[in-house]
DNA sequence: GTCTATAGCCAGATAGAC
DNA sequence: GTCTATCTGGCTATAGAC
């Protein structure tokens, strides 16, 4: 017998549609409570105020995603297996939540100081590990020198940006939403060989 | 003698600063008017509605960003030449403008059909001599065979990310603000340098 | 827990004097 | 062109019945 979805967890599904849609201040409770099929008021009852709905929401986005980076950036492989892991997974989970990064960013980019209170979180990525062994790397000779931190923010780049500029890229090489989707998932393989012809020497 | 500025350009001005910070929903008509210390009706005035005054900024940075893109890459230069200096100009122009990118990107995730309109613009850039120019150079040799569309996608990606990311690229690799500033100085060359090692055929 | 009705506020827009 | 005063609608939030 399939368990009823509970109402709380019917707002939080609808208002993470309507917020990643809209951000803080384009979404109305109104239509979260359309979305959800259930009484505004009831938004109140569960979540006090539109700030703490948004906050549940935003935390929720952000611990999706976050894990993910420790989890393949703090493993014990070579660093192009990591290149070629993360490039794989951040893009295919990125083509099935296609509006995650430009809700995050822009809400971050709304409200800096709130990254502070994230880094306190245990689920904060820390990139310690991966800079070290980006060091150790090249010490060895293995690829050309290269600042540990431009790696990881082009690493970043390179598999994000082309969901947060979608719009705009997909105007820019004339492509319709079939044909962008295809280029994306070329990215899965195509992004991991971009970075790793760039920094190992043969 | 100083020309005074006229009330019309004091607007659009305090309209730019503020919504480029705060979107067009999370700005308000006081603020913008606090802004150009100029009188709320004003605005009424000189620009009707909040949604034409924001369609008068939003062009203006539209049309600020996107001729750099036809006026570097429609030239008769080499690739390697014209990668360099797209990294160099733009990084350069991001700079001193951090808030245009996360200000068009978002605008257009929060409504993907605005693109259509600024396709029919005669400034929107059209990067078909450069797709064209990147496969002769595939065929002569001189660079391994990619695709024009994601060598495109991967240098806007490097140029443009690191101004949408700041926030959490700061946290990520905790940064100061100066540090950070740094990072992105150096980067108006290790962007062309890490695209041309992955491309160029040695 | 769920509903209806409404309070209370705030923002965009306008009227009209100067 | 510029100002003050005000209207109007829409939105968050709550009171209170069931």
């Amino acid at each position: 017998m399939i368990k009823d979805i509970s109402a709380e967890e019917k707002i939080l599904n609808a208002a993470k549609r309507v917020f990643e849609n809209k951000g803080m201040e384009g979404a109305r409770m109104q239509e979260i409570a359309n979305e959800a099929k259930i009484n505004k008021s009831l938004l109140h009852y569960y979540y006090r105020s539109k700030q703490l709905l948004f906050e549940a929401v935003f935390k929720a986005a952000f611990n999706k995603l976050a894990p993910q980076i420790n989890k393949i950036f703090n493993t014990d492989e070579s660093i192009f297996e990591k290149i070629k892991n993360f490039s794989d997974n951040y893009t295919s989970f990125m083509i099935k939540h296609p509006y995650l990064p430009n809700f995050i960013l822009q809400e971050l980019n709304r409200n800096p100081d709130f990254v502070k209170e994230l880094i306190s979180t245990k689920s904060f990525p820390s990139i310690k590990k991966f800079q070290d062994q980006i060091n150790d790397t090249v010490k060895k000779g293995e690829i050309r020198p290269i600042e540990s931190e431009q790696l990881f923010i082009n690493i970043l780049a390179l598999n994000i940006f082309p969901f947060i500029g979608a719009p705009l890229l997909k105007g820019f090489i004339n492509a319709t939403d079939k044909e962008y989707k295809t280029i994306l998932e070329r990215r899965k393989t195509d992004v991991s060989d971009f970075i790793i012809q760039s920094i190992k020497l043969k």
